[in-house]
DNA sequence: TCTGGGGTCCTAGGACCC
DNA sequence: TCTGGGGTCCTAGGACCC
């Protein structure tokens, strides 16, 4: 058996934990740039704000109901989803947990009594919230797929279930199943979704009873069966090896506002390949494929259709080092770059990553580039212990008209120490 | 006026090679 | 009219996730 973990609307909850006024009171926190809402708390959720609405279209609702507006905080939220996943670890043995995401993890339960499931599911909700003030819900289950159905029911009537569900036998399975529409199923999202709807497809229990040939032709081929396979029971979707590394790394940021100038470009192209070469080396990789991407709108200023336009080298041998990276974006940047196009946002990509001591050198001559790892390893310290770029270059600009926008951020409350929450 | 950021996996097609 | 088969690498794009 396998559980799902998930934290109750993380992100609301991290602003609660320091905040607990908000008990009670509607809280919502906003992407980058405080574009649209990502994290609502359940009172905020029963108002209908949506997952991902456009924060100019919620506001009037939000001033109205008196909701608590967050802008994302995720120094703050980093470093509370680091305590839940170490409390998991320490209750469960590190090598049985797989971090899923932020607010995820999933826990391998072999060999458990079906009878003491759920005092275990109990013990750590308990704990977690003990350890570390962030409620969780759990479903159990025997593959993946399923956890997530049994996850979604556990916080759909949290009074009743106390935010446990556990799907043991096959009547159960089929009685969730049943309550679960196609659209709330891991893997389908908005496409598949409108195309089984078509086919009178609506709930999950009756897309399990699909055939696999069926699957193979209409939803993606082996994608599609896994997950009809999963709904049976079978597993296809194994626990992934904690260790295991990133096989790309990017940044990206929409510009505050939109950019003109090709200065402007430059320098937040350079900043974002500064933060993803930190990436890089924290799992001590090195990429030999570098991609750039500037983001324009549309001509149509009526409708949002934003277009990409990239470029990429691959790099002559694997690099961690920022300023090389950096040496190799900025060409991109130019070729890319037009006078008079509306860019708003730039990315880069970092792939074809290999681990870092298997770059080969030169036996004997002296590496010339020895200096600067130990540079770069200075830099990534400083900038760890004494806050994001500290220390940065300066192709990444000292004005930067372009950052983005984040009016409603709270304090760094457990990573900084000019920002600790005071007890007066 | 105002729509996130970071990933994953898979498929298809073209270039090139033997 | 006829025109191999199989492999790799690369790019582009689609679909999904939180």
């Amino acid at each position: 058996m396998l559980a799902l973990i998930d934290c109750n609307s993380f992100y609301c909850s991290c602003e609660r934990l320091f905040r607990p006024s908000l008990e009670g009171r509607p809280v919502v926190v906003l992407s980058n740039n405080d574009g649209c809402v990502i994290a609502r708390s359940d009172e905020a959720k029963a108002l209908g704000i949506a997952m991902g609405a456009p924060y100019f279209q919620c506001r009037d609702l939000i001033r109205e109901k008196n909701v608590a507006v967050f802008s994302s905080n995720y120094a703050l939220y980093g470093d509370l989803s680091m305590r839940v996943m170490d409390s998991l670890r320490q209750l469960m043995g590190a090598g049985n947990v797989e971090v899923y995401s932020v607010d995820e993890a999933f826990v391998s339960l072999q060999n458990l009594p079906e009878n003491e499931l759920e005092n275990l599911a109990i013990n750590i909700r308990q704990t977690v919230e003990t350890w570390t003030g962030i409620k969780v819900s759990i479903g159990i289950a025997k593959t993946k797929v399923l956890c997530k159905v049994a996850n979604r029911l556990a916080k759909k009537n949290k009074e009743k279930s106390g935010c446990i569900y556990i799907l043991n036998t096959n009547a159960e399975t089929r009685e969730a199943l049943s309550q679960t529409e196609v659209g709330e199923i891991w893997g389908i999202g908005y496409r598949y979704a409108e195309k089984m709807r078509q086919l009178g497809i609506e709930s999950a229990l009756t897309l399990s009873q699909m055939p696999l040939e069926w699957a193979r032709k209409n939803m993606g081929g082996v994608v599609g069966q896994r997950l009809i396979r999963e709904l049976n029971g079978d597993p296809c979707l194994t626990m992934k090896d904690p260790l295991e590394k990133k096989q790309m790394i990017g940044t990206s940021r929409m510009f505050g506002k939109p950019v003109y100038a090709l200065q402007d470009v430059r320098e937040a192209v350079a900043t974002y390949t500064a933060r993803a070469a930190e990436k890089l080396r924290r799992q001590q990789s090195a990429a030999a494929f570098l991609e750039v991407y500037l983001v324009t709108a549309a001509d149509n200023r009526f409708t949002y259709h934003p277009k990409r336009h990239s470029l990429s080298v691959r790099l002559p041998k694997p690099s961690a080092l920022t300023n090389e990276l950096i040496s190799y974006a900025m060409p991109l940047v130019e070729t890319l770059f037009r006078d008079g196009p509306k860019y708003l946002k730039a990315g880069i990509l970092l792939g074809g990553l290999v681990p870092e001591e298997t770059i080969q050198g030169n036996l004997f001559a002296k590496d010339p580039k020895a200096q600067l790892k130990q540079l770069m390893l200075a830099v990534d310290n400083i900038n760890f212990s004494q806050g994001n770029e500290m220390v940065k270059y300066a192709a990444s600009g000292l004005e930067r008209s372009w950052k983005m926008r984040q009016e409603l951020i709270s304090p760094r409350y457990t990573t900084r120490w000019k920002e600790l929450f005071e007890v007066r």
